[in-house]
DNA sequence: ACATTTGTTAACATATCGTTTATACTTATT
DNA sequence: AATAAGTATAAACGATATGTTAACAAATGT
């Protein structure tokens, strides 16, 4: 049921790509890298990937063009990286065949999600049957829904903005495990973002505060853990 | 499979070069020095260090300089020491490729862990996937799950305060060892603190009262061994 | 132009730390 | 058995370190 999943992942940096990689394969994927167009299409075609992630500016090959050689032989699901401003991209991407877009500078935590979703949406549609994998985290006293990226306690929606529910859905994620505000912020902002440590304890005031609102027992979860950071602490009671 | 691993310290200082050096060296580490990064650069031209430990402040070639010079040859893994309120040099650091930082004053077992850490993420990267190998110790009457910050007897949870729970973490990793109150000072505590012997007694008594609350076996565990220091001892009832 | 989200800063609250004091206990030596 | 030195416990203290909160400024999106 649980395959690991291999994906290929092509940019000209390798810095980029080794950052990429490591976030895939805490997650179990296994990575493997191509450092232009050419090289990549050459791969994809040898081999049968469950995602390709592609950035679209390349010295060799561009993404574009990669992704339109490809189209003609497979439709491995493709999202491409794409900086700000490239936007016209987009428009173009899409008719070549590009499944997602994610903007560069990204949140590790993002492409992790987007290759999940990608991942969700093509095995799915393979399978047929719209048999909805639940893509729900469930605590006891709160629930997250990733499609409809919507928080509920106490059956009652809980408005969250993007950080806020990007750093929920993180540490749940991973519960019990204690983060240092600046593995957060490595985590869960994007990879240049290099802000105070205090950033990350306004936004866990907020969250709790919110969460508080409709159910104490949710912001509980989120626990201090004095002198290191925080966590999502679940209860066995 | 545990090959050794060569470390490149570079600091102009000699005192923190033998400090790190002899930390990563008990670890089975191989080490070499250099005093700034023009010796480095040659030196890390030269052969390829697994890791290199990089002080941004040097008289000569910073760190910055050096790690830009050396990126346009090679990919060596580097951690930069960064002393506080230079947090300025981070998002430049990053730039030029640095993988991880270090704010001085360090204690000397963060060093170690980092550069494991580092090593983990670049070359067992290759190996697959990184099978999350729960990080628990165990005793008979005492666990430590390291992730979670947490120590529990007889299943329930202990609260310590950083110190209590870095004491106890250290004395844990090496059961049976004495540790006079000096290293202990030296290995828990940051490089330049010089305090009273007697703090030490301070933190054991404080440590021993949170574990006789919960588990007198657990408290038991730390041994005094007269004249000389501390020790946590495991049965083998 | 407006409202929302986000990041920073500074004031404030709290927990921890290192030290000191004092007294009682333990161990080693004679 | 007496003594000295090392240790245990407890309490108290100010100094630091850390966390929380609120208010503001900047960025963002509509």
């Amino acid at each position: 049921m649980n395959e690991t999943k291999t994906i290929l992942v092509v940019d000209d940096e390798e810095r980029i790509r080794r950052l990429i990689r490591m976030y895939l394969e805490r997650d179990e994927f296994i990575v493997e890298e191509a450092e232009n167009g050419e090289i990549a299409l050459e791969m994809a075609l040898k081999k049968d990937y469950d995602v390709i992630l592609l950035d679209v500016m390349m010295p060799v090959m561009d993404g574009l063009e990669m992704c339109e050689y490809l189209r003609e032989e497979k439709n491995t699901p493709v999202i491409m990286l794409t900086a700000k401003g490239e936007e016209s991209n987009r428009v173009q991407g899409f008719e070549v065949g590009v499944d997602d877009y994610i903007v560069k500078p990204f949140s590790p935590r993002e492409v992790v999600l987007r290759v999940k979703a990608v991942l969700r949406r093509t095995h799915n549609l393979n399978v047929g049957n719209n048999n909805q994998a639940s893509n729900l985290i469930v605590f006891p006293h709160l629930t997250i829904d990733l499609d409809a990226y919507r928080v509920t306690a106490k059956n009652k929606e809980i408005n969250l903005t993007p950080k806020e529910y990007e750093l929920l859905v993180f540490l749940s994620q991973f519960p019990d495990k204690v983060f240092k505000r600046e593995d957060l912020l490595k985590e869960v902002w994007e990879y240049e973002f290099f802000g105070d440590l205090r950033t990350v304890d306004t936004h866990v005031k907020r969250l709790r505060e919110k969460l508080t609102n409709v159910s104490k027992e949710a912001a509980q979860m989120i626990v201090t853990v004095w002198g290191v950071g925080y966590k999502l602490e679940v209860d066995d009671d």
